[in-house]
DNA sequence: CCGAATTTGTCCGTATGTATA
DNA sequence: TTATACATACGGACAAATTCG
């Protein structure tokens, strides 16, 4: 019998969390109910189920009504990842941040474009890129795609002041979006932009938002050379 | 007045995202308090608790005791990344998933990974290299290392029959792990493993995982050019 | 610097709803 | 259909953190 060191509901998933870790309920293993385990550390039912919940949240557990709660077969597959905004990512790295307006202006969008932000081939969209610079050498350039018929006011604001994701947050409500990574070979223009080599191997955020059914922006982030983004388990 | 259709805590937590989006709430506006709350929706504080805990975990509200709840400056930071299992990927996609065992063998490890698996610098360590296919072509080149001194028996495993990683869950526990994402260029053996291009830009994953103090191994995934990782928000 | 007031965090015990083997 | 196990709710209580005077 181990000894139930518990309290509160986040000491039940550190204990929970140790039997997975040791096997003493290896993955596909099924835990006994909540009612026995509140037994067990002696709590109330609703303090396990809140840590089981937890659990289950970050993939670990998987739980169904009546068939009960098993340890995930594959364990690591949900990871929260906190995106950094660039600007305190810059600044927590001790270096000064940077912000420059290439330019903004309203441009018959591409078709992979019009796509994307649901709109008629051909349709004008907003047009932004811009850097953002680290120590004053660039750290990321961004590509961004607004639709103006979702955000005419954007073709008025200073984006030179204030960066367009800022704008958008402040001005733009949304309420789900995209966000896929990828890596991408620097050509001329992302070279000339990142002062990097052409061929570099670039890593690519991009992020496309929506408020309901209208399309808002789609943006693309270039991380300069060596970039790597990390979160841990 | 809105109307408050409220009913258990997710409903709650809808109505709630639903003022952010629309500015009922802009960003940084302080919420009333919980008790105000649970007399508007008509339910107990602890419910209402509930609700805007699960906003906060996504990053959607800051709170603070005494200080009170309000809506994040900057949203969209947390994102759940659900890692998708190689095979199941694979799978879902409707190509078969194929599996090949490249090399695993004890060798000197190059300084990089004794540093990252913590041992002494030019101590062994168990390398493996593996290919995942997807309907025959290669999806995902795997390179790793594990820590021979943290888990001795990975010598014996039959790792062409059994992936190392799939050997791994069931045989090696973790209790934590670093997760990093980056961009890296195709030399001639990634080239080669990969059947793609020398110079193109691959996206990489890269996994640590310890149990406590130490460490047990270091996979590099290289996923062919043109893979993106994408999740919603 | 300290105490008081406020707000969230967590707990308990109970009750009822709901999916499902 | 029924029994089981999880999902959610309620209200009361106290703890902990932090702001503010």
């Amino acid at each position: 019998m181990t000894k139930t060191p518990a309290k509160s509901w986040q000491a039940i998933q550190a204990e929970v969390t140790r039997r997975i870790n040791t096997r003493i309920w290896p993955p596909g293993e099924m835990l006994p109910n909540e009612i026995d385990l509140a037994v067990e550390f002696g709590c109330a039912r609703t303090t396990v189920n809140r840590a089981l919940q937890a659990l289950a949240d970050k993939g670990v557990l998987e739980r169904r009504r009546k068939a009960g709660t098993r340890v995930a077969l594959n364990p690591v597959r949900k990871v929260v990842l906190s995106i950094p905004i660039i600007r305190e990512e810059i600044e927590q790295s001790g270096a000064g941040y940077g912000y420059q307006l290439i330019n903004a202006q309203k441009l018959p969008a591409p078709p992979a474009i019009c796509d994307a932000l649901q709109t008629p081939a051909g349709t004008k969209a907003y047009s932004v890129k811009a850097l953002h610079l680290a120590g004053g050498k660039p750290f990321v350039f961004e590509e961004r795609w607004v639709n103006i018929l979702s955000v005419p006011t954007i073709q008025t604001a200073d984006l030179a002041k204030m960066s367009a994701n800022e704008w958008l947050v402040q001005n733009a409500p949304f309420s789900r979006g995209t966000l896929s990574f990828s890596a991408i070979i620097a050509d001329e223009a992302l070279a000339k932009h990142l002062t990097c080599p052409v061929g570099s191997a670039l890593f690519c955020l991009e992020r496309g938002t929506w408020n309901g059914e209208q399309s808002i922006t789609r943006a693309r982030l270039y991380y300069g050379p060596g970039y790597k983004m990390e979160t841990s388990i």
